[in-house]
RNA sequence: GGUCCCGUCGUCUAACGGUUAGGACACCAGGUUUUCAUCCUGGCAACAGGGGUUCGAUUCCCCUCGGGAUCACCA
């Protein structure tokens, strides 16, 4: 049975891109919402005007959107708790930091940054944990807003369950008094979320471990609030390919947009994140989106991090095209043809796509793979000087043949079957290896270092295509 | 350093006390009348180490080692 009214959030800052990492919290937070018929709620984060970057908030929907992560409530769209930007709810943080003051648990910051740092450094050569509540004030200044608002904590240990790391439990030690509403009246994360996600009726919160740490200092918080705290899933991070660290920007991690780019599917993007750490507990490997919505569980997620393998995604990207229907697939490469191929009907490139669809990898290949349909490569003979077998032919050899050839194909009416009985003849007449006569004609016709299947390339060609190029191929060896 | 989490082939992972430790990616070899790719077949390759508990541990417990996260007026 589903549950009811599950409300999952994204919640990023607009502080740069998204990345492949980065997206995963919001791929499973997507999935549950799905899965339950709930709603996936997307909320900008930007209470660090320092660190926010320009246009980073209509990136990071873009990607979503790209990824076919659409959300039901948002900073674009609106919803039932508008709004969803952190910037334009001040007041109603500012009512919760009041109540937290009226009841004794939140007080003005009578420190400078630098008293502060100098409580810490001290606590550093004493190698003892730094706690800002060992440096509670005597007595409390009422709170103007031109100090730090901090949360006065009550210790103690707690026992929680994590919907993906199970659970967990911490001693009391990792309690302090954190600060709720910043000098410049912008709420710190650690308290915004809190206050958004109670009014946005969120009922799971999925983000990446970074948080834990600080999950007991939530818990505290929403003891003083009298509110109960959400379910919690905290997902491992995706780690660079190489590296041990999480994979970051540094590290070569790429924009998910990057990848939508080079003509990557969103369904085989969204399975690969999703994979990155998850099965199903058998041994399918490829899922639709649907599939992934059905089957999709929290824990089944894995605790320890995994490695980002570029490799991995572009089989599993390759093994989702090859499973689309031709005319989808035509559908979805549309800007991706060559130049030369504008103006050719329909018809004609579904044809072509139909020959490579089984080795294209990701759709930024196909220009590459398909140009030869289109226009007429110049003759490039290292083509067959670099082929292990027609390499040791000499010049005179590869003329006879390629002259054999056209005299063949001149009587064919070149469809696929006619084709290859005329080609299967040419072997025997000329008793030829494959290898050899095969791959002549094949470089001959398309100049280009891989190509389909030649009987069917040829017929695609069509009959004075294939015969001029023989022709140009004849005059070079010639000359 | 304190706290928390994690540890199966190079990589993603299966296994929830009894298996020749399975699959996938990558790689290698062979096959499918040429190339690349697909597909098929085969191969290489892992329980971090040490103690327990148990008739029996990859699985449960402890220690060591290794890795990660976090200790901000960032999120």
């Amino acid at each position: 049975m589903p549950e009811k009214d599950v409300r999952t959030r994204f919640a990023p800052s607009p502080t740069g891109f998204l990345h492949v990492g980065g997206i995963r919290t919001a791929v499973f937070a997507w999935l549950v919402a799905r899965q339950n018929k709930g709603k996936f709620i997307l909320r900008l984060e930007d209470t660090d005007k320092k660190r926010e970057v320009e246009g980073s908030g209509q990136h990071i929907m873009d990607s979503l959107k790209a990824l076919g992560l659409e959300w039901n409530e948002g900073p674009d769209i609106g919803g039932p708790h508008t709004p969803y930007l952190q910037s334009e709810r001040l007041e109603s943080y500012k009512a919760w930091a009041q109540k937290l003051i009226d009841a004794g648990r939140a007080y003005a910051d009578p420190y400078t940054a630098e008293e502060v740092q100098s409580f810490r450094e001290e606590a550093q050569r004493n190698k003892q944990p730094f706690l800002y509540r060992n440096h509670r004030p005597d007595k409390t200044l009422t709170w103007d807003g031109s100090q730090p608002l901090r949360f006065k904590s009550a210790p103690k240990p707690y026992k929680w369950h994590d919907a993906i790391m199970g659970d967990l439990s911490t001693g009391p030690e990792v309690i302090d008094d954190f600060i709720l509403i910043k000098s410049d009246g912008y709420p710190t994360y650690n308290f915004a979320h809190i206050i958004d996600d109670l009014e946005m009726e969120i009922t799971h919160v999925i983000r990446g471990q970074e948080f834990i740490a600080s999950v007991p200092n939530y818990l505290n918080l929403h003891e003083a609030l009298d509110i109960s705290p959400p379910i919690m899933a905290t997902a491992p991070h995706v780690l660079g390919p190489d590296g041990k660290k999480k994979l970051s920007k540094r590290d070569g991690a790429k924009d998910v947009l990057d990848y939508v780019r080079d003509g990557f599917l969103p369904d085989a993007l969204v399975n690969f994140i999703v994979s990155l750490g998850w099965n199903d507990g058998t041994e399918q490997e490829v899922f639709t989106r649907e599939e992934l919505i059905q089957k999709f569980s929290l824990d089944r997620v894995q605790k320890s991090g995994a490695h980002f393998d570029e490799r991995r995604l572009a089989w599993m990207n390759g093994a989702h095209i090859r499973a689309l229907p031709l005319e989808e697939l035509y559908k979805k490469v549309s800007g991706f043809w060559p130049e030369e191929a504008s103006g050719h009907s329909d018809e004609h490139k579904i044809q072509v796509l139909g020959l490579v669809q089984e080795r294209l990898k990701y759709f930024a290949e196909l220009s590459e793979l398909t140009r030869f349909f289109f226009i007429d490569l110049p003759v490039d003979l290292l083509l067959v000087r670099d082929n292990k077998q027609l390499g040791k032919l000499e010049t005179r050899e590869l003329n006879i043949l390629l002259e054999q050839a056209k005299v063949t194909l001149e009587q064919s009416n070149f469809t696929v079957q006619d084709l290859t009985d005329r080609l299967n003849q040419l072997l025997e007449q000329t008793s030829q290896k494959p290898g050899i006569l095969f791959s002549l004609i094949r470089i001959a016709t398309t100049q280009a270092p891989a190509s389909p299947a030649l009987a069917e390339t040829l017929a695609l060609l069509g009959k004075e295509t294939s015969l001029r190029r023989l022709g140009q191929m004849l005059e070079s060896l010639a000359s």
